[in-house]
DNA sequence: TTTTGCCTGATTGTCAGCAATCAGCAAACA
DNA sequence: TGTTTGCTGATTGCTGACAATCAGGCAAAA
């Protein structure tokens, strides 16, 4: 007899499911930022009522994916410069925490298992699969948070995640030095599985370094508040 | 003619003022863990329709302050030891990079700011008003991240002081020393005002190590999942 | 006595329509 | 010609009614 599983994640309430749908939409840039959403035309798309649609919207808004006027508009919101250098620092808060516990927690299972992602992340690499490379770098940071056991951290991580997506697909960043990720890499889940705890929470903190300074070096020349544009055409 | 000032923020739609009730009720203690909450009733005592209630429920949910049960119940959430302990480090996390950040932006009158507030704080507690030396507390917190100027950091700091809050009413916790409350306070603010981040960022963090510690030690021992009662009577 | 199946009242999930509000345009006016 | 004012179509906010689902009780079968 084949283990069961619970049928209840299955059977997704319809704004649930009509969220899901709107979601992948923006993540994937169908829907770029500015664009505006009605709830009409996605309630006929969607082919469930308007509030439904209106029960995914607010889901969405609560993700900072989708931002309303009161009755005005939806729309896919916009992620400026600042907003990314927001996400960064806040992300690097919540890895340094994560890995920091997860050093504590860590088995040799758990060691191995990290090694193997880090393995399948630099064979994406070595074969030019970029897009590939980047799904399993959010995999490998989400498999450390994962063993800090620490569920409102993965939520907030789950949520910090999302958010560095939606500002990757919107601006079109790409990691730029595929080498120093490798390395940086290495000595993270080499700390965490040592038991390093110090070590661990300062190499995940300093991940994203690269990236912070070159936005705060960008905020203090221009100080583009919201570069993306803000309304559709 | 005096000056005017926008209606908006007076003007908010019926489903955030219900949730602004409800939350009230939950947060001071009148509806406790495990309560459960009809649509039909609520509906009723707020003088709004079903699908209005069920909105104010969807946002109190995103917070963390009740849960549901599809097509069966919705319920006040309980905080067991584990959620804060989760609470606990998380904050810490939060308010040491506000307080990193804090220490690089902060001028003179913020200075004064924080110091006046602090005077507050201690005010209130050499006079035996511990209720408001509780509010201020969180009040010099919110300053300080306030002075990170990171949108995010706020938003999250908000949630996570409404958990601690969460917390609090339903555990009857208090702090136990509030000498030392002080001393760490003002070592604090000013480490902050020094701009000395990296000192204002470990103060910071270890300000909430004594709550951290005790509940570690208490999951070490019962590993009590869920203390608080589940179900209502 | 225990198990199984069915039924029922209660509660949540979804829908379609009416009410409130707004942005933009056009007419009236200075 | 530029500005104000009132109108209108479009869109969101809210409501009441219907559909789907569930927990618990009761009776028949094992």
């Amino acid at each position: 007899m084949t283990k069961l599983t619970s049928l209840k994640s299955e059977k997704r309430l319809l704004d649930r499911r009509a969220a899901d749908q709107i979601r992948s939409h923006i993540l994937e840039g169908v829907l770029p930022a500015g664009e505006r959403l009605l709830e009409t035309q996605l309630s006929e798309e969607l082919e469930v009522s308007r509030g439904t649609v209106r029960s995914a919207l607010a889901q969405l808004a609560n993700e900072g994916l989708v931002q309303q006027v009161a009755f005005t508009r939806w729309e896919v919101s916009g992620t400026s410069t600042v907003d990314a250098w927001e996400i960064y620092t806040l992300r690097g808060a919540l890895e340094g925490l994560g890995a920091r516990l997860a050093a504590a927690n860590v088995s040799e299972t758990d060691g191995m298992r990290l090694r193997a992602i880090a393995d399948d992340l630099l064979h994406a690499i070595r074969e030019g699969r970029f897009q590939d490379a980047t799904g399993i770098d959010f995999d490998l940071h989400g498999a450390i948070i994962e063993l800090a056991r620490h569920e409102r951290l993965a939520e907030q991580h789950r949520f910090i995640v999302q958010q560095v997506r939606f500002h990757m697909v919107q601006s079109g960043f790409l990691p730029n030095d595929y080498e120093e990720l490798i390395a940086e890499h290495k000595a993270l889940i080499e700390a965490v599985i040592a038991g390093d705890a110090d070590r661990a929470e300062k190499l995940a903190r300093n991940h994203n370094d690269a990236e912070v300074k070159l936005l705060a070096k960008l905020l203090k020349q221009g100080g583009s508040a919201k570069p993306i544009r803000e309304k559709a055409s």
